[in-house]
RNA sequence: GGCGGCAUAGCCAAGUGGUAAGGCAGAGGUCUGCAAAACCUUUACCCCCGGUUCGAAUCCGGGUGCCGCCUCCA
């Protein structure tokens, strides 16, 4: 058994054989940081970050790393509209970065480039490419020369002429052909800059992701990941600086998340019709985000309302409510062993159904769909009247193990509160004496302070709702 | 114009040749003092028209509709 995924450069389901054994290397494009992200940019984190967990959990060493674009365009105009500097902006908006991303329970990556702190690397490549022919320098501005990479367009499959017909052609323009793009750009009166051999300036969009990923990760890197949209032009320029310096194949596998869409339109900060995490994750619980991002292929694009978030969350309560029922019932639980082997046998079946799931292009959506039968199993084992702590525990395992794949984790009720222990006891002893008013009233109260009761067989468990 | 994606139950969503996973919502039932949770039952002419095949949601051709990239964008 192995992994397949699905490769953007070849448009297969490929066999992932990484280059070293048991070794990968990857390298995700991260946010360009000039304000909070929106749920759109929190889909390639989400998603990377459990594929990442998955290859961890089947055995890979990965080396993660995910860059900040903390000096560009939009940075030297959100300053300006702020009266702040660049660097403030940047790493006001990576530390939020970070606290968001963390909500939706994603890793941190080994290594989080900053553009600022590559200057020297990005010269140096820059360098290599004009004495290699393939950039050119026109006042102060570096291009790289396109149509001297024989393979350009091999990502998105497209010609150089039919790129061509599509370019935007600016007036001008000192590029020598539509389709060459900026490695180095020439600053303007007051703009942050550094000193390179070509004057003041700083870096391209594209060349940064080409250097870091080269610095921390070699020449050739196992998965090369990012949105859709970075397909083209970034990816393909990526390629295009990456070969042409070093002669390698870049990246062996490229991963395209599909988008998030508000009313089946897209959403970006450029529509102006995006949603902030950071506000977000103030009304609705972070994990129930990372849970609906999971519940569609991540190829595939999700449309986003406050409606499917609901059901998402009830569904993941289902889930959590499986998990939690099956910890209440540790304690009673006895070290009978009569049907045990069948019941182990049933959790292994379900812990490989879901490794061929994931294994099949990290098909999260079927992956989730055979935790809900886990879940249901679980349930079932719970009506029987004798349960076996070996069996609960081999549930709670997997319940732990393979949610912790996918980035979930259950929230341990806040240890028992005395009070509410205090209150279970009344209730129950009225329960006993039939004084079901005085029970019912005690359990209202509980409620209105957002505590739910269950009455089990077991006794009294309750949770926050 | 070039490249690509999608169309499956009220909603979301898997499924790439053998007669439709899973979730949410709804209905009925079991359990419960009543609940909650859970369990059981229940809901699909797979966008349309042709074709290939013993057999197609799945392959091919042709439509229709929606979306994306080709320009900063996750």
């Amino acid at each position: 058994m192995s992994i397949q995924l699905y490769n953007t450069l070849t448009r297969k389901k490929e066999k992932f054989e990484p280059i070293e054994p048991n070794k990968v290397k990857m390298y995700v494009c991260g946010p360009t940081v000039y304000n909070y992200i929106h749920i759109g940019n929190a889909r390639p984190a989400i998603v990377f970050d459990t594929i990442r967990r998955y290859l961890e959990f089947r055995g890979y060493d990965v080396q993660y790393v995910s860059n900040f674009t903390d000096v560009d365009d939009k940075l030297i105009k959100a300053a300006k509209e702020l009266g702040e500097d660049v660097p403030t902006i940047a790493e006001r908006f990576i530390q939020a970065y970070f606290e968001d991303v963390s909500a939706l329970g994603c890793k941190k990556a080994d290594v989080h480039p900053r553009v600022t702190e590559s200057i020297d690397i990005i010269i140096e490549f820059i360098e290599q490419l004009i004495k290699k022919g393939y950039a050119y320098e026109v006042n102060g501005d570096v291009y790289y020369r396109t149509r001297a990479f024989a393979e350009y367009g091999k990502l998105s499959h497209q010609s150089i002429d039919e790129l061509r017909a599509g370019a935007r052609i600016e007036i001008g323009e000192k590029k020598q052909d539509p389709l060459d793009f900026a490695l180095w750009k020439a600053a303007k009166e007051g703009e942050i800059s550094w000193d390179s051999p070509w004057g003041k300036g700083r870096p391209g969009w594209h060349i940064e992701c080409s250097a870091m990923a080269r610095k921390y990760l070699g020449d050739t890197i196992d998965i090369h990941a990012g949105g859709q949209d970075l397909t083209f032009p970034h990816h393909e320029n990526e390629i295009a600086q990456s070969e042409a310096l070093t002669g390698k194949t870049f990246a062996k596998y490229w991963m395209h998340n599909g988008y998030i869409n508000i009313n089946n339109e897209k959403m970006s900060k450029s529509l102006g019709n995006f949603v902030l995490v950071h506000d977000i994750i103030k009304q609705i619980d972070p994990q129930v985000l990372r849970f609906f991002m999971l519940s569609v292929h991540y190829r595939h694009p999700i449309n986003y309302s406050q409606e499917l978030l609901e059901s998402t969350k009830n569904g993941l309560e289902r889930l959590k409510t499986s998990y939690f029922n099956l910890k209440h019932r540790l304690s009673s639980s006895t070290n009978l062993t009569h049907d045990d082997e069948q019941w182990l046998n049933e959790i292994q079946e379900y812990h490989h159904a879901f490794i061929q799931e994931m294994d099949d292009d990290f098909n999260t959506a079927n992956a989730i769909a055979v935790l809900f039968e886990l879940s249901k199993q679980a349930n079932l084992y719970l009506l029987e009247q004798n349960t076996s702590e070996k069996v609960i525990k081999a549930f709670l395992h997997e319940f732990e193990q393979l949610f912790g794949v996918l980035g979930i984790v259950f929230q341990e009720n806040v240890l028992l509160d005395e009070e509410i222990e205090a209150l279970i006891q009344k209730r129950n002893d009225a329960r006993k004496n039939r004084d079901f008013a005085l029970a019912d009233q005690i359990r209202d109260e509980l409620k209105a302070k957002n505590i739910i009761l269950e009455d089990t067989p077991q006794g009294t468990r309750w949770k926050r709702g």
